[in-house]
RNA sequence: GGAGACGUCGCAUAGUCCGGUCGAGUGCGCCUCACUGCUAAUGAGGUAAGGGGUCAAACCCUUCGGAGGUUCAAAUCCUCUCGUCUCCGCCA
């Protein structure tokens, strides 16, 4: 949600960041419209309820005559109190539908234009050159099937499509990555979190997940429950409702989750493998700063995900991602894109976005000092989302038999191996 | 799943039976001031959030877990709901 008082005094530049995503410009004037009537419905409102107020505390004391004639004059005020009060409530839900759907005000920054119009900022490491190493490259599924890390045909029988089992060394490469991935959070600042992931609507919504994002969630019909998409909704929604101490700040925490995702409206994209599944476990960081800090916060945390991706030993490039492809919480967004040799293209392995107030504001989460209470923000970035890493890590690392290397970083929590071999 | 107790302004509590200066008392914490060589102690005052309003104030409204209801009037009465605790049952 925007901060209302800052779009009554500048309408424009939220007019303009809606136009940048693509987005519904006309809205700004809607919620405009709908502001004016909701402050006209509560001074109604409040005028009739003072003066019942005042008339309610003379009712204790009077008595005979006096006591009917106020009674029925009370009377009266009580309807309109009723009927203003109605009025309130109409006008705030029908201010609230309109602001809650405003996205958050794009950064000036970031790149103008749709989903091709990314800006790359930097491309780090070398991609290994097969040809002349000799051998053809194999994808994640066949290295994977060779030396028995995952099992896609029996998560298909057992779940259906866009399932697997990681087992054997797959299983313990998830372990391993995921020990890599929160031992080095914990060094960089960040408390360790297992989140649930099943949480209640009101968790889902303040994130901004229900919106244009709903159908890709998965809801329990007969608990009124949702399966969250990323440990950014459980991470998020830790201090919902509220108050920090802002000398605290930043507060950085990592969970580690499983993610579940319904994948509507991707139908027939990247359907090979566990590239993109209904669900895999990822490790998330997120971080509550103050609002002055948050620029800074972004950098660290795309930081914090470069070094994860160096330590695995991937090619990657980072992209500044363009305005009509934010998420509606993001004022700007980088990933991290992983070379995939099998498809000779960079893929998308990791993703920060800096959420400002938007998220926090939805959440009811503020911040205290000696000044008083105001806003503060949220940003959030994957440092190890399991299933791609996987395909990165195995596709960058094949050797001609098919076997994989290690990369040193998760030797120690692999038994010291050096390869995953064929089986 | 069964039985019971309880959710009040940072924390702990009073108020709820018998509705009306209760937006709410007290203690602790915290802030300011006074006293004091310093600390401690003591005394005085202050100390929720959100909204409307104003140049700024004054002032007004909302919120006593949440949602409804009864009433001229609800922290207080009624219904539902969420959560916490105790006991029993079941269970990883």
């Amino acid at each position: 949600m925007i901060d209302l008082a800052a779009l009554r005094q500048d309408p424009d530049s939220v007019r303009k960041s809606q136009e940048a995503r693509g987005e519904s410009t006309s809205l700004v004037d809607e919620v405009l419209a709908a502001d004016v009537a909701r402050r006209a419905a509560v001074s109604a409102f409040e005028t009739v309820r003072a003066e019942q107020k005042s008339l309610g505390a003379l009712v204790s004391k009077a008595t005979g005559d006096e006591k009917a004639e106020i009674l029925a004059k009370t009377k009266v005020l009580s309807e309109q109190v009723k009927v203003t009060e109605a009025a309130v409530r109409e006008a705030d839900a029908a201010l609230d539908e309109k602001l809650l759907a405003l996205s958050n005000i794009v950064d000036p920054d970031v790149p103008v234009g749709g989903e091709d119009d990314f800006v790359v900022i930097k491309e780090v490491g070398t991609k290994r050159d097969f040809a002349a190493e000799g051998f053809d490259v194999r994808d994640h599924v066949d290295l994977g099937n060779l030396i028995g890390a995952i099992d896609i045909e029996r998560g298909a029988k057992v779940s259906g499509s866009r399932f697997y089992y990681l087992t054997g060394p797959g299983a313990m490469l998830e372990l391993a990555l995921v020990q890599l991935a929160m031992n080095k959070a914990q060094a960089n600042g960040f408390m360790p979190m297992i989140p649930p992931a099943l949480v209640k609507p009101a968790a889902m919504e303040g994130i901004g997940f229900l919106g244009q994002a709903a159908e890709n969630v998965y809801r329990l019909e007969a608990d009124d429950m949702y399966l969250v998409g990323t440990a950014e909704v459980p991470l998020a929604a830790y201090h919902m409702d509220e108050i920090l101490d802002l000398a605290e700040m930043p507060k950085r925490y990592v969970g580690y989750s499983p993610c579940y995702r319904r994948e509507a409206g991707s139908h027939g994209k990247d359907t090979r493998g566990i590239f993109r599944v209904h669900w895999f476990d990822k490790v998330e960081m997120f971080s509550f700063c103050p609002v002055e800090d948050a620029q800074e916060e972004h950098k660290r945390l795309l930081a914090f995900e470069e070094e994860f991706l160096q330590a695995i030993e991937v090619p990657y490039r980072v992209i500044d991602v363009a305005s009509g492809d934010l998420g509606s919480s993001a004022s700007r967004k980088f990933d991290c894109e992983a070379w995939v040799p099998s498809q000779e293209r960079y893929r998308e392995v990791t993703s920060t976005s800096n959420c400002t107030t938007f998220q926090a504001r939805r959440l009811r989460i503020r911040g205290r000092n000696d000044e008083g209470v105001g806003p503060i923000a949220t940003l959030n970035g994957t440092l190890c989302a399991i299933t791609r890493t996987i395909v990165a890590i195995l596709e960058n690392h094949q050797q001609p038999d098919g076997s994989v290397r290690i990369p040193e970083a998760l030797r120690p929590y692999l038994g010291g191996a050096e390869f995953f071999h064929v089986k």
